[in-house]
DNA sequence: TAAGAGCCGAACCGTACGGTACGGTACGGC
DNA sequence: GCCGTACCGTACCGTACGGTTCGGCTCTTA
């Protein structure tokens, strides 16, 4: 179960992704209830078509996992001149939309869907979601990582420890709490505010103290 | 869903408790197939039991879930004399038995089965499981933090946003990646490096210096 | 317009599981 | 010795759900 790439597989017709947003919003409204027919029903199709696109109850959820991934790929680091501010804001970016996902009813459903697979170890829906979730924004937040060692911004030995580090202020108690069911408000503003503190912290922990520029905030 | 005091209900006899080990360690064992049949089986007992005694399967969750949170109490911070190597130390305790608790194949298992239970509204596992563990280890640790504060020791306004960078240093993408699925080998000895790293961040960030104390590390 | 493919809707099957009922046994009080 | 209580083991019931089958509709192609 290491990072690996994102699973890339042949992109449903425009049918099956009328389907597979059927599953999706079944998720997010009731969890629970996430059957066959209800399926069926609300994506207007039958039974059998499911089967026949998608083989069993396990492929229509990883199909299902995969098609979300694949609309959440967002905002890719692009290699260009790094000072503290753009490196800041590039961070800040990256915590925003990480903890715009995490909130999502549909990362919450989707997670729990995972979670609860993993316990029987039938299927994989959960190194699905890691790849394309935990380990995916890794592989993308590294290269900025790296680059802003490289620019002299930063100091760490280790990027993965440091984006493990990035992942924790980040994400701190939300994901368990939404999981769990904790009714959080949080609101754009709210997600704005803890990315800025994050990637302040984070800054004040890796950060490299530059010494032509000027002082303190 | 307010942190409030951990739930406190009459102890199980002997009996039972044997019974709610016994579903514990089928929740660790075969996390899905936790049926009644295979409860009863496990604990020699019959069903008709389990439903007096629990009520129904949710009664019997909810129970095993507070059996396990009633063991898991350890530790409570005891005031005195604070200088900044005691506090750091009781700060490595905290982080080192949270990560412990959170790596535990129980603590897993528990949480899996209150994520999935908190997608159906039906119950509230989910609540159960933050108050005895996310919120309780919040209410033992504050008071920890606002002595080191009084002591002059850390800096912060608010305890519980202080806490909540605290629980994201140590706890990281642990939690999360173990719900999944991910196999980390979390061994002590790494148990207590990262838990002492997360410490040394902490301070690094919340910290106040020490001024008549003696130089940099 | 005939043949066929693709799909919908509904009926159906088998099984697993939550919950109940009941016969049988051990034990403590009278 | 007899009764009540508590419990075990097992059979049983109802239902929900994954998966299959089938009749019929529509649309394409020749």
């Amino acid at each position: 179960m290491e990072s690996g790439p994102a699973i890339e597989t042949t992109t449903p017709s425009a049918r099956q992704q009328a389907v597979l947003d059927a599953v999706l919003g079944l998720m997010v409204e009731a969890g629970d209830q996430l059957t066959m027919d209800a399926v069926a029903r609300r994506a207007s199709c039958s039974k059998e078509t499911l089967y026949k696109w998608f083989r069993d109850r396990d492929g229509l959820l990883t199909a299902t996992v995969q098609w979300q991934a694949s609309r959440v790929r967002a905002g890719r680091f692009e290699a260009r001149a790094l000072d503290v501010a753009t490196l800041s804001e590039s961070l800040r970016d990256f915590a925003t939309t990480w903890l715009e996902v995490i909130s999502s009813s549909a990362s919450i459903a989707l997670n729990r869907i995972a979670i609860g697979d993993a316990a029987s170890r039938k299927s994989n829906l959960g190194s699905i979601v890691l790849a394309n979730g935990r380990f995916a924004i890794g592989d993308r937040l590294k290269p900025l990582l790296e680059a802003g060692r490289e620019a002299g911004l930063l100091a760490f030995d280790d990027s993965e420890t440091a984006f493990r580090t990035f992942f924790g202020l980040v994400g701190r108690d939300v994901q368990i709490r939404l999981l769990l069911g904790d009714a959080i408000d949080f609101d754009a503003a709210t997600i704005r505010r803890d990315a800025a503190s994050a990637v302040e912290q984070f800054l004040a922990l890796y950060g490299q103290p530059q010494r032509q520029q000027l002082p303190l905030r």
